[in-house]
DNA sequence: CATGAATGAGCTTTCATTCAT
DNA sequence: GATGAATGAAAGCTCATTCAT
């Protein structure tokens, strides 16, 4: 019981430190962040970051893979709920750039991570992967819209959804943190659903 | 006389610097890459290097910036040529899609420069400053092409221009550099295309 | 309480750097004196030099300076006690050829200062500020002896403590370490003294 | 014949290496100088300096030596001139501290090879050595002037003569450029020859 | 458990020196 | 004889990691 509160307390440490790691990482890259640093502001001293975390390079895969598993969870998750695929589709884009500005940093992240596939081969990998795992269920998702006529036929569903994923990546890298207040933002995002070529899509 | 030659020579030799230079950052991050890894594969000693660049820094920044505008000068060239706005914002995503595999890995510099703002505030900005230029560039093609009828008149042409450097920039990141011998490849360079909502398109 | 005994122990270390430091300088100059070879000599590594300094220059500066508060704050004591301003320039002239051999090595780094002027434009202003407190002081005092009649008139007061301040720095410039021990020594001291042209000097 | 221009041209340039050696030595420090930014002073280029020294230590050495030579020269020169030994003192006095300016470089230079014993072992050796003649002529000109009345009985001349060296090396050492402008200036040279306690000196 | 001083490998950068031209 | 590009050893400094307290 003593063993669940302590236990308790350890979850929320190691939230701490992940949380703090990932705003500096994101900001300062990998390298230019220290540990020190991550240390000083949760107010604790360098050596207690490796009482949670057996190295730097390890805080920084989980600093990458937690969050996105949480995306992916939550990306799926849109797909799986009752409604036409199109439906389905449209949330997954609402729900993904209504929550883009939070998630800014995890997506850098993910895409500092892709800087340097030679560096982190292994979390490269990992990163590909949940990827993957997501481009495919939008793929099912759209191809199986496109059947029902929901979606321009034309279109390989496979490059659809891969394209999807290049825009959102693209979108979350290049435009700043302000743009989400820009009144072009929700152009963008009906732009991205665009990409999806709905049927009756008119140039809204 | 004897002057030109040993300009060239240097010119030659800086070139040669870059060019190595640029693979490296692009796989492995600023950070882990060091000075003398790039001397090392170059084939000369680790001194070399600060005889043709200040700092590793100074390097680092013609290394993002000395391609960029390279790529910048051609893309504004295809759109300044004789043609319809289609024709010409269809020539240049042409050319932009086929060269993507040349320039990958300068344009991952430039997305790893995007994705360290804090680090480079400076050349940050300049980055920036360069894809504005080719994002209002586009703009104004665009929107001609809008009034004559050549593009659907509902979206607008600032949105428009950032989602398709968006795309650029989100496939270049995402995609491995395989992609390009994918058959898929076509298709994406299509859907590039597609994004600016050309009027006559009907799903390909 | 723990936090008092740390902290009595970094001074600790601290000071044995500073006294490593001074010898060393003193000796082989600053840019010949390595902070490995410092850290060496106290036995401790490289790095936790700069635990206890922000950079070698910061060293440098506190090795030149502090010494030179304590110097100079014996030196303006010994001119603040009780006695006429002759007993008290004689007792100065005394106290500082006393320690002239211990402090040996903090003068010869004043002196490199001095002779760096360009090098180290900051350090030189607070060296020759603290010079000025020691000579503006001095002059007072004399000044009044002279009054007194303790002192031949007719020398400038700002001249002669100006004179003393050199001969001080030229005999711990030019003497060897051996010299202390030379038979020669008292009379040197006794030289110094009648530099003031005390009034009732006689070739002693 | 021919060879003599050259020998001629090659003197002239290695004296001008000298000068620019002199100034750069005595302002920056040995170590904070470079042999290409002597180069550059004398509008040559870095290998040409190895061309008339065979290593930056080496031409270090004659830096130091050469003008210490031409100094201990003059002084000799003065001292075996006609005259008593007071007029004589006087004389070398006299010139000494009006040349302290023109020589100021070469004396800060000798200082710095003091204030690096280790460093310069041996050219400290001839630098002492130097000195050590100086003192030598001095003291045996001095003694002989005690002899005749000249000065004070009291003294001795060995004591005396390493006094005014060290009031002439800390004169030059401690005092700016500016001071032979200032007012004081000719009492100070007054006190040096005081220095040497004349009998019939009074107070000025 | 947290601490934070010490470590020491590793990095960028400098610069005296060499040598092909 | 002058050049100046290349060299490569050496320096200052950083920082992830360890471990005695």
């Amino acid at each position: 019981m003593a063993r669940t509160v302590n236990e308790e307390k350890r979850l929320e440490r190691r939230k701490r430190i992940l949380e703090e790691a990932v705003v500096l990482f994101a900001e300062n890259g990998y390298s230019n962040t220290t540990t020190a640093l991550i240390a000083k502001k949760i107010g604790v001293t360098s050596g207690t970051i490796f009482q949670y975390f057996p190295s730097k390079e390890a805080l920084f895969h989980a600093t990458v893979l937690e969050p996105l598993e949480d995306i992916q969870k939550k990306s799926l998750a849109s797909l799986q709920q009752n409604g036409t695929p199109a439906e389905l589709i449209k949330n997954m884009v609402e729900e993904q750039f209504n929550h883009i500005y939070s998630y800014s940093n995890e997506l850098r992240l993910v895409q500092s991570v892709l800087g340097q596939r030679i560096r982190f081969p292994e979390l490269t990998q990992k990163v590909l992967d949940s990827i993957k795992i997501m481009t495919d269920t939008i793929e099912a998702v759209y191809a199986k819209g496109q059947s029902m006529g929901e979606f321009s036929p034309g279109f390989s569903p496979a490059m659809i959804s891969r394209s999807y994923i290049s825009f959102l990546n693209g979108v979350a890298l290049t435009l700043g943190e302000d743009i989400v207040h820009h009144p072009e933002w929700e152009n963008l995002k009906g732009h991205a659903y665009y990409l999806f070529a709905p049927s009756q899509h008119r140039a809204k």
